[in-house]
RNA sequence: GGGCCAUUAGCUCAGCUGGUUAGAGCGCAGUCCUGAUAAGACUGAGGUCUCUGGUUCGAGUCCAGAAUGGCCCA
């Protein structure tokens, strides 16, 4: 006996039983434990943070990474799955901010960094018993009674030495980068923060400057002394933000633009001719044109010279390092205070002047261009973005320092004109402080360096979908730029750098070991017991270059770099699990969603190429096979976010229709890498058509197999009825399918198959079998006992096939299915072995007929329809004509299930279905009309005698045929085909099928006789009689009723009882 | 401004290396079938396969360009 299965089903219900039947047999472990170790298949958690609940997106990756790991352990892999939690970083940071009212890093370092940061340790695992409820109940299977957790010491350690490696392979360094800063808050803003702010219609001012060329110059750079301009040239520059021009020490032209001068005043003035009749208006006088080469290289007097005020300056040397220095410093470069014009491609000529004023402590394009040509670098604003003494709106915030450079150009004649524009400019997203575009010192990784071999690691990773590789991926390697890993921060692992202070020496420790070692405390340095900030700070250590004190530099590490650490870092390798690492590297398969190509993905192979240069690891790529997914968003295609309110909550989506419906929904939806939209309608509908469609063949199964008291285990040996041999056919070559698919890291395509499969089993299989299975075993065991066989082998089988995708349904259907019956089995699906295919038993062809078969009875059906004969109604006679004698051959061997489908008496295959319609042949007017004109009349006649049969058979062969001496292709005439009298066809892509439609008194007593068993099981229904019940029947009715009792009376009887 | 992806029925999506007449599911209207079925079958309405060129005997499919949308970067 198998447990009894209702046809209704509660899959929420089905599934709690299911969680409490895993975590009482502890499959989950026995699921790894019981697979051999030496033969491993490696997958990597890429660790989220537990610091806001779960959305639906975290659904869709988790049950992509859930998949393939359980799929290989069903192949007879090991697949140990280590949870980790992602906890350190800004997003943290900025939670705790609001819960603690904090405004500023002041106001942190006021509350206390120890304080805080156990603030941020609190915060991150606020949810993370909601994230593991939730990886429960939608059956993402890992082990987070072990997790790795990115603040934990051992993992910082880890981290260190990473640090430690690349520092040794001089892999890292410290430069200045431009930064959106909040001069307010004192810090950094990362992308997404500054993007969060942006605010249009921003007025600010617009002005032209000009700046003076000395005649002397123009000499220098080769110009006859005759062209002097009596020191009256200027060059003419457009800015948005005054406050940065006392930083200008250069100014750039476009290269492939024309310049003009123009003579306003007693001045000359330079600009590009396609700028200056905006600018300039009517009254300048164009004097000549100067190409972009001849100002290239120029020198100009700057406007501010804040070098000679005492403050600090800096060049780009050689490497285009920045050197910072004071006038007067030996080694300072002599400049006699001259900038110069450089050549830049992105100077716009849309607007301004052509002539770009370049400040490269103050903007990225600036600071690349003033590595790219050595220039100075001016930073006279500070960290607050207050003007440094000395100059117009000294000690005044940036922003307000504007109006007084304003003046001071003006009052020096230097300024040409002023506005004032509206623009988008991006503002402090928590203080509305306008943030400033800022250079300052970071530290950096230096994975230009490795370019190639990341390069060379990415050729060997599978990417799915495979454009990613090359694409995204691929395209951000090729224009890789240094990674800037620090953080101006708190709560991130800190790096592990120290400076001297007397000779500012750099030095950096790879172990806690070697903190202690350099520690001029070393007892303190012992005792330390969290590797965070502020404890990291207060351990000074000797230098070791001049004995002095070093401290640790202020900043913590991108949180990214920690997640990219997690191979090694899991395991608190090389300080110990040297062979855990070793066997768990690297991972055989990753799945993420698309964001992580600047992510997880890049930092998880940065590291490992690193550490492979630095000849730390064995191997250069960390992960081998990638699923990369795609977003989802709403059901509109809109992006989901909290600030939208259009998020799902994954609860209320499991608790309305199951975890299985949601992961099914999942992967048949889109491919893994598109977006993909989502709503419950949506899940709704995969759960009807696929999870609804297969319970219910199940439970039909189970029903009949229960009452003949069927028992699995003694295979059928005798012959098998042609649909069992399909459905056998069909089920080898999905398995055949599914594995491929699954091989390919294709889930969508592996998932799609088993539902067609599924929807043939139930709707073609399980309907043209169900009286095999209904009738006493007296009207041969054989076909019954193949009936039983077939169908068991394919439940089971997609119990197996379905396990990894929908593992709660498929644990119900293999526990009741095989447990029940087999002792010797595994008690779950997931412990039990990938089903392999047998490649004898797939027919191709068989397959083929079948579809063809399914094909005539659908246009039979059709026919059927278009006479408006019911399908409970006998005809006489069902006409095929296939497209090919072997279709008619295919046919004739499967003429029972034509004949039952279409409940017709015989089937008679023609070769020419002029047997069942005839055709009328009419003239394509409007297209004769175009080709003929006034000839049609006399083509209409032609045609009108020629006769109609031989007319359309050409035409249906294709080929032309003469008329009234014209030659008439197939597109000329209209063919319409009229059914014969006595039959109903209907046609389709070359068949005709057709019913015939006389229905004599003994088909309409047969149709009345199915129509009396119709009624009486309707009635035996509705009085709620069990199936194999027996019942007694009344029946009074008209004359028709009593002849067709009398006639059909076994029949009817035979159909509403079961003789065994 | 650069890159990647997408665009096929009202909606969600198939359509493999070019090959007769472009499909499915949902939804809508109707008819039918049914002792596994919350299901199913059939019919109907609904397609300039985003557009423009090109290659080809032949293009939804290949190439180029454009448009729109999404994502990423600047």
């Amino acid at each position: 006996m198998f447990k009894p299965v209702e046809s209704k089903v509660s899959f929420p219900n089905l599934e709690q039983e299911v969680l409490a039947f895993w975590q009482q047999n502890a499959i989950f472990r026995r699921s790894i434990d019981e697979r051999p170790e030496d033969k491993m298949f490696i997958f990597y958690e890429g660790p989220p943070t537990a610091n806001a609940r779960p959305g639906i997106h975290h659904v869709l990756s988790r049950v992509f990474k859930d998949l393939v790991p359980r799929y290989k352990t069903m192949q007879g892999f090991r697949v140990p799955r280590k949870g980790g939690w992602d906890t350190h970083g800004l997003p943290v940071e900025l939670e705790v901010e609001k819960e603690l009212g904090l405004k500023s890093k002041p106001e942190i370092e006021q509350y206390g960094i120890a304080a805080f940061n156990a603030k941020c340790k609190e915060s991150v695992s606020r949810y993370v018993e909601e994230w593991t409820r939730l990886s429960e109940r939608i059956a993402f299977w890992a082990d987070y009674e072990n997790p790795y957790v990115t603040y934990s010491n051992d993992y910082i350690e880890t981290c260190w030495w990473i640090f430690k490696r690349m520092w040794d392979h001089g892999l890292v360094y410290q430069d200045y980068r431009v930064t959106p800063h909040c001069p307010r808050c004192g810090t950094s803003l990362s992308d997404h923060e500054v993007s969060l702010g942006y605010q249009d219609d921003t007025p600010d001012p617009s002005v032209f400057v000009k700046f003076r060329v000395p005649d002397e110059s123009l000499f220098k750079r080769g110009h006859p002394r005759g062209m002097a301009f009596g020191n009256k040239l200027h060059l003419v520059a457009w800015t948005t933000t005054p406050w940065t021009l006392p930083g200008n020490t250069a100014l750039a032209v476009k290269e492939d633009a024309e310049y003009g001068a123009y003579r306003v005043g007693d001045e000359v003035l330079v600009m590009a001719q396609s700028l200056a009749p905006h600018v300039l208006g009517e009254g300048a006088t164009p004097l000549m044109a100067i190409p972009a080469a001849m100002l290239i290289g120029l020198e100009y007097e700057p406007l501010y010279r804040p070098e000679l005020l005492g403050h600090e300056f800096g060049w780009f040397d050689g490497d285009g390092r920045l050197r910072m220095t004071k006038s007067g410093t030996p080694g300072a470069p002599e400049t006699g205070g001259r900038r110069k014009v450089v050549a830049a491609d992105y100077v716009s000529l849309e607007d301004g002047s052509g002539i770009v004023h370049i400040a490269p402590a103050f903007g990225a394009e600036d600071f690349a261009e003033g590595k790219h040509f050595g220039l100075l670098f001016m930073q006279p604003v500070d960290l607050r973005g207050i003007m440094a003494e000395g100059l117009p709106g000294a000690g005044k915030f940036a922003k307000q320092a504007d109006r007084d450079v304003e003046r001071d150009l003006e009052e020096r004649g230097l300024m040409l004109k002023k506005s004032t524009i509206k623009h988008t400019y991006p503002f402090c997203w928590r203080c509305t402080t306008p943030l400033l575009y800022y250079a300052k010192p970071s530290w950096y990784i230096r994975t230009t360096k490795q370019k190639e071999s990341l390069l060379e690691g990415n050729s060997r990773i599978n990417w799915y979908p495979e454009h990613i590789k090359s694409g995204r991926f691929g395209n951000w390697l090729e224009n890789n730029i240094d990674w800037a890993v620090s953080r101006e921060r708190y709560w991130g692992t800190p790096l592990p750098f120290w400076k001297c202070a007397d000779c500012a020496h750099p030095m950096c420790c790879g172990s806690r070991a070697e903190i202690i070692e350099h520690a001029k405390d070393q007892a303190k340095a012992a005792a330390m017991d969290d590797y965070h900030r502020p404890f990291i700070d207060e351990i000074v250590l000797r230098c070791e270059k001049c004995g002095g004190d070093a401290r640790r530099v202020p900043e913590v590490a991108d949180a990214w770099y920690d997640s990219g650490a997690m191979p090694y870092a899991q395991w608190h390798y090389p300080f110990e699990n040297e062979d855990e690492f070793l066997k768990h590297f690297p991972a055989d398969f990753i799945c993420e969603a698309i964001d992580q190509t600047r992510g997880w993905f890049y930092t998880l192979h940065a590291e490992a190429t690193m550490l492979k240069a630095s000849e730390a690891i064995p191997e250069s790529i960390s992960y081998k096979n990638v699923i990369c997914l795609g977003h989802i968003n709403d059901e509109k295609g809109n992006k989901m976010s909290k600030s939208r309110g259009n998020t799902v909550d994954p609860f209320a989506v499991l608790d309305a229709l199951g975890a299985d419906a949601t992961r099914w929904y999942m992967y048949t939806a889109s491919p893994a890498g598109s977006s993909r939209r989502f709503s419950q309608a949506l899940v709704e509908e995969g759960l009807r058509r696929f999870l609804l469609t297969l319970w219910n063949t199940y439970s039909f199964f189970v029903s009949y197999a229960n009452i003949d008291g069927y028992k699995p285990g003694t295979a059928f040996k005798g012959k098998r009825p042609e649909i069992d041999r399909w459905l056998l056919s069909e089920l080898n070559a999905l398995v055949v399918k599914v594995t491929d698919e699954l091989e390919g890291f294709d889930p969508t395509d592996a998932a799609r198959a088993i539902e067609t499969f599924v929807d043939d089993l139930s709707n073609w299989y399980v309907r043209r079998s169900r009286r095999r299975f209904w009738r006493g075993a007296s009207e041969g065991d054989d076909d019954k006992q193949s009936a039983y066989d077939t169908l068991y082998t394919a439940l089971v089988t997609v119990s197996k096939l379905i396990a990894p995708f929908t593992p709660f349904v498929a644990e119900e259907l293999y526990r009741n299915l095989v447990v029940s019956q087999d002792p010797a089995a595994p008690v779950s699906v997931h412990l039990a072995m990938w089903p392999g295919a047998d490649p004898t038993l797939i027919d191709e062809s068989l397959n083929a007929e079948t579809q063809l078969v399914k094909r005539v009875c659908s246009l039979g059906r059709a026919a059927r329809a278009k006479a408006q004969i019911k399908v409970r109604q006998p005809v006489a006679e069902v006409l095929v004509k296939p497209r090919s004698p072997e279709e008619a051959g295919a046919l004739r061997k499967n003429l029972n299930l034509v004949l039952e489908e279409l409940n017709a008496k015989s089937v008679r295959l023609v070769d020419d279905e002029t047997v069942v319609v005839s055709y009328d042949v009419k003239p394509n007017l409007p297209v004769l009309g175009k080709k003929y004109g006034s000839e049609v009349a006399a083509i209409r006649a032609g045609l009108a005698v020629l006769p109609p049969a031989e007319v359309a058979e050409a035409v249906r062969r294709g080929s032309s045929i003469a008329v009234a001496g014209k030659t008439l292709e197939p597109e000329d005439i209209l063919l319409q085909a009229q059914d014969s009298p006595g039959f109903a066809a209907a046609q389709d892509a070359g068949y005709t099928v057709a019913v015939t439609t006389t229905i004599t008194p003994e088909l309409a007593d047969e149709g009345l006789a199915r129509e009396l068993v119709r009624r009486i099981q309707d009635m035996r229904r509705e009085a709620g009689f069990e199936l194999a019940d027996r019942i007694t029947t009344w029946v009074s009715g008209p004359g028709d009723v009593a002849r067709v009792l009398a006639s059909h009376g076994d029949y009817i009887r035979g159909r509403h009882s079961r003789p065994n």
